[in-house]
DNA sequence: CGCTTTTGACCAGCGC
DNA sequence: GCGCTGGTCAAAAGCG
């Protein structure tokens, strides 16, 4: 089916808001669905028209462009360039240097345009718009280990701290007094680890409606629960076929099915991988002294926005469920694409390399 | 049983 | 020094 052979790596378009914006993460510049559409078609274009001399030149750079843009678009996690000035930090104008959109939360939001509120050291300060659900993910594994009511804040701060022994990254997560849909995330230090440990837990996506926290009598009086860990994947080669559903931060089973678990499908294959060693020795080599390179943040792509369809090709536009997510694509064994699914197709980005 | 969350206590920084 | 506030600790409880 032609569907099969698209479905690998498809790219999950977050929904629609209100505005009939999708809920892309911070740092896109084509939220509307026109305008995605227009990245889509050109995307396609480049796929289907380019010969081999255009793909040598004007082409090549114009794909390159796109797919920069596109991978910038679904990632939002810090850059090397990030690590690397976080690791020589020495604050003030260096801290101004990194660009704070390439470390923002990802999951079902939409950034405000002045997600960015301030960035001292190591600090990120984000404004996130839940995106319909509520929560807010970043693919990261946090624990809770303090609340405080702020003062002249209704809503408590939480604070959390990143799971992986190895790494000291924190966020404080409060709701917004302004907006009640709005997250003050801020987060303080980078995560210098990959979230494997996280990625490698099957997610049971839950049932809509999503879960009650554990305890929400916390929250009861505050507002919604905090934001809750997502797994994400990583789009470990854009060279070769992607394995991988890189939004719903789920594995796809349709891509997998074919052939069973290829090399990039788990991340325990991936770390087996020679190739990936040596890119991980290689990295080591050039900085060593801040945390395990094992740990460096690599090319992964973060959910943009959780509860988008799945495998029924149904509109997202028209009553979209709160969390579709319930739907465990890791364990799917039947999924099919069409041109009304929420997906952009990652084979078609592989053409065009 | 292990992990996570809850929550009161504790501590440090700051202003007066 | 004192009080206030924000951040963290850690024991207890919850949960799967």
């Amino acid at each position: 089916m032609e569907e099969e052979l698209l479905l690998e790596g498809s790219v999950a378009v977050p929904p629609l808001d209100e505005s009939n914006n999708y809920c892309w993460p911070s740092g896109s510049d084509f939220g509307t669905t026109e305008e995605l559409m227009m990245m889509s078609d050109l995307v396609d274009e480049a796929a289907v028209s380019s010969s081999p001399v255009q793909q040598q030149e004007e082409p090549r750079r114009r794909r390159e462009s796109m797919l920069n843009k596109l991978i910038s678009t679904v990632y939002s996690g810090p850059t090397i360039s990030d690590i690397e000035s976080a690791l020589s930090f020495t604050g003030g104008d260096q801290a101004a240097a990194v660009d704070a959109r390439n470390y923002n939360s990802a999951g079902p939001v939409v950034f405000s345009p002045e997600k960015v509120l301030s960035k001292m050291e190591n600090k990120y300060t984000l404004k996130i718009k839940t995106c319909g659900n509520g929560l807010g993910e970043d693919g990261y594994k946090w624990r809770k280990y303090g609340q405080k009511s702020i003062k002249n804040s209704p809503n408590p701060r939480s604070y959390y701290r990143c799971t992986n022994p190895r790494c000291n990254a924190k966020k404080q997560v409060e709701w917004s007094t302004e907006e009640a849909d709005t997250l003050i995330v801020t987060y303080e230090g980078l995560h210098l680890h990959y979230t494997y440990s996280h990625f490698l837990q099957p997610q049971p996506q839950p049932q809509q409606p999503p879960p009650q926290p554990k305890k929400p009598k916390l929250h009861s009086a505050a507002g919604p629960p905090p934001p809750t860990p997502q797994p994400i994947i990583m789009l470990e080669d854009l060279d070769g076929p992607a394995q991988q559903d890189i939004t719903t931060g789920q594995l796809d089973a349709a891509a997998m099915a074919p052939a069973p678990p290829p090399a990039l499908c788990y991340l325990d294959d991936m770390f087996q991988q020679p190739a990936f060693f040596e890119e991980e020795q290689q990295q080591q080599q050039h900085i060593t002294n801040g945390g395990l390179l094992e740990d460096m943040v690599p090319l992964l792509v973060r959910r943009p926005c959780s509860n988008t369809t799945t495998t029924t090709g149904s509109s997202t536009t028209s009553s979209p469920p709160p969390l579709a997510p319930s739907q465990d694509l890791s364990t799917s064994s039947s999924v099919s694409w069409n041109p009304t699914s929420p997906y952009i197709d990652m084979a078609i980005l592989s053409n065009i390399f």
